[in-house]
DNA sequence: CCTACCGATCGGTAGG
DNA sequence: CCTACCGATCGGTAGG
């Protein structure tokens, strides 16, 4: 017995998600129509449709889909940097790379999918977004810890907030380089990110390090 | 001949403008259905669609309306500050207040509408949607100009790159906002702003913001 | 402003 | 994986 790695169904599977994320990513979750995604793919509606039984299944599958992207080409590539502030500024660096290679046509996956959903009711679709954004800010988090830890950042700084700030440049870069066609953004955000991060370190070479921490 | 500043015909146009931009704040404008916003207000499909012809003009008609309110509810408000850095900050602080408000169901309009067209083709409703965003960016640079004019911020400040930041805390404010239902995320868009504005005025070692209001 | 209707498309099902 | 079909809803029209 040598089963294959993957079935044929599981790749008509994975053949039909990677357009499914695409689509997803201009027209969002909702706008995704098993009907178009089928001609699309120039198979039946029902024979797309039996490989997830429900559209909130294919919209779940999606999601997946898009996170392993998204680790593959942003997280992953950030990890192969030392931990501190360096990695706070590569996983910085690879969003923005990530955006500008346009891994997915309409922008970043989850800036789409966050704001598509903020405000609806909740739900398992809605669920799994907050929890993948919370994972990167989570990521982002960490990276200033570790900074922090290596005293690349001052004691006192607040990890939380200079997520928030970070990512806040990450997400509208996200917007303006796609509403305006205009990659002065991405510059914008590079030049947002050095400015923060230099303030930060500024501050650790301003004080003295406290006796214990 | 004394006509009525309002006949019953605008009247009613402008209860389902209204109607129209709160369901577009959560649903989209792409989402808005006539059929669904008739029902709402208890009044048949084709009697709605016949004051608009056509769903686009539905939509256009829609942005205007919410951008009355936008300017209503943020701009004007603002501008009753001096103008400069007050000006800037009070801006800054007021769209704050307009999401925290829930002037919109769906959290700031422009920002959902941004989001859901900026990787969509080009059409009358992206052009507009574009450029609703691209006054609100330029009003904001503007005070940052008058605030350099003025004194109030070096010489050498980029007040395209400063109105970018700005924005950038504010969206993201927004979004996280209403995706966690956590008003912490305000908190940390005006702390952002708040310490981009003082590190802007420090750099030439000018006062940094008035007293807190 | 209404009723009545159009073709197209939606998510989903039956049966193979 | 397919064909054939379901009821609901879409934007839009005819006619009043």
């Amino acid at each position: 017995m040598t089963p294959r790695r993957t079935t044929r169904g599981a790749q008509t599977r994975d053949a039909i998600l990677r357009a499914a994320a695409d689509v997803a990513s201009v027209d969002g979750l909702e706008g995704l129509s098993i009907g178009r995604l089928a001609t699309e793919l120039a198979m039946s509606k029902s024979g797309l449709f039996a490989h997830f039984g429900s559209k909130e299944e294919l919209q779940l599958a999606t999601i997946e889909e898009a996170r392993q992207r998204y680790v593959r080409e942003v997280i992953a590539p950030a990890l192969g940097w030392r931990p501190g502030i360096t990695r706070l500024y590569a996983l910085c660096d690879a969003f923005l790379s990530y955006v500008e290679r346009d891994v997915f046509p309409g922008g970043c996956f989850f800036a789409s999918a966050m704001a598509e959903f903020d405000c609806k009711a909740p739900g398992a679709v809605r669920d799994r977004i907050a929890e993948c954004q919370e994972q990167w800010m989570r990521t982002l988090e960490r990276a200033a810890d570790d900074a922090r830890a290596i005293g690349e950042l001052p004691s006192d700084s607040d990890s939380r907030q200079l997520a928030f700030e970070l990512e806040a440049a990450l997400l509208s870069a996200n917007w303006y380089f796609h509403l305006y066609k205009d990659a002065t953004y991405l510059t914008r955000a590079r030049r947002a990110v050095q400015t923060r991060l230099s303030n930060e370190t500024a501050r650790a070479g301003l004080h003295s390090l406290p006796p214990d921490d």
